[in-house]
DNA sequence: GGTGCCATGTAACGCGTTACATGATTAT
DNA sequence: ATAATCATGTAACGCGTTACATGGCACC
């Protein structure tokens, strides 16, 4: 859909429609270019593009036809299907806690830390982009943005759950000075500590 | 990876473990009976886990071999990768406001619709959900939660952004009369021609 | 005369999805 | 009896990923 969508455009040829997409994306979500030519393919076997004669510069020029336009203006107009699930951290730590003898408190330490350096590491970009020039990769960057601190807010939430509904399994830190151990709240402020 | 793992608790045979797998997420993530079954030939072929002798019941019962567990363990000590985008939802919008026709403003109300009623679904199933009794599927359901917020978040943003920066494409909302509303069929004409 | 980018492909592999086939046991 | 569930598979299809092959062109 994405290579179909950036051909509703305008005519266009395989490289030029990779580099573009990775514009998009600025480059964050590398396309690869022989999927590129198999999705061309793929959609002029479907009637969703036809291709043209090579240009004067010897590309080869694929058109969108109106089926395609079609399929692409259904796909803006309808909502993506909220895919339930098959988040591999869910996955991983739904296991984590039914498989015995899994450091689940460990793993939860790992993984925010993979997730606090993602989220520095996307604070940096952020840095470095111009909405008003690239909107596109800058939402996409939004988007990673707010995924990563979901993500760190409910690493958040495993290490509690686990510590009030497994005990066992959550060597206490020693200290049992005070509980005031924030439950679920600010997880911005926890992990940029 | 996940069937692997719960063959580390134990020996298991294909339509138990397709069970175990569903009760974790609430059966939520339906998970074809018919993989399970080539995901064990392949642990097999891959030799992390063995397949023994049909028990009393006639189950063809696996085992996971020393190799198996090595590749739990390394899993469960792993980070997952930062998996760079791919979500549907952005690049969905990174090609709404690249391609031109499309009604971002419309779109937005379309995925907000629909991510604010997951919202709801997702809130009315966590009422019935005891994390004393399936933690893991009670994780499974906050994961799905805090996407579905963040979502919501991301959408907000999208909407002001392209009210900030195309404020050609976000029509004031200055209906004083039946006004012309802009709606799907518009794009659809719109983009279609 | 290399190095690197532009440009178009082909081939192999893995795996998720769907559909279908087959038979045993259990419930109504 | 018959419908549902348990249980084990096979086959076809689509598609993402990776690797490889080929050739033109530019730049140093």
């Amino acid at each position: 859909m994405g290579v179909l969508a950036l051909l509703v455009r305008g005519p266009g040829y395989g490289y030029q429609l990779r580099g573009e997409f990775e514009h998009r994306t600025g480059g964050s979500w590398p396309l690869n270019i022989g999927q590129v030519y198999t999705t061309l393919d793929r959609l002029e076997r479907d009637g969703l593009v036809a291709r043209g004669d090579t240009d004067d510069d010897g590309h080869v020029v694929y058109t969108a036809t109106d089926a395609g336009r079609d399929e692409v203006a259904r796909w803006f107009s309808e909502p993506v299907p909220p895919k339930r699930g098959r988040d591999e951290l869910a996955i991983k730590f739904a296991l984590a806690v039914t498989v015995p003898g899994v450091d689940v408190t460990h793993l939860v330490q790992v993984q925010r830390t993979a997730a606090v350096r993602n989220l520095q590491d996307l604070t940096r970009l952020k840095r470095t982009a111009d909405p008003s020039e690239d909107l596109a990769w800058s939402l996409v960057l939004e988007s990673m943005l707010l995924q990563a601190e979901a993500d760190v807010r409910w690493l958040d939430h495993v290490e509690s759950s686990v510590a009030r509904y497994r005990p066992d399994e959550h060597p206490a830190p020693a200290q049992r000075t005070s509980s005031a151990r924030p439950t679920s709240s600010d997880a911005t402020a926890r992990s940029a500590r």
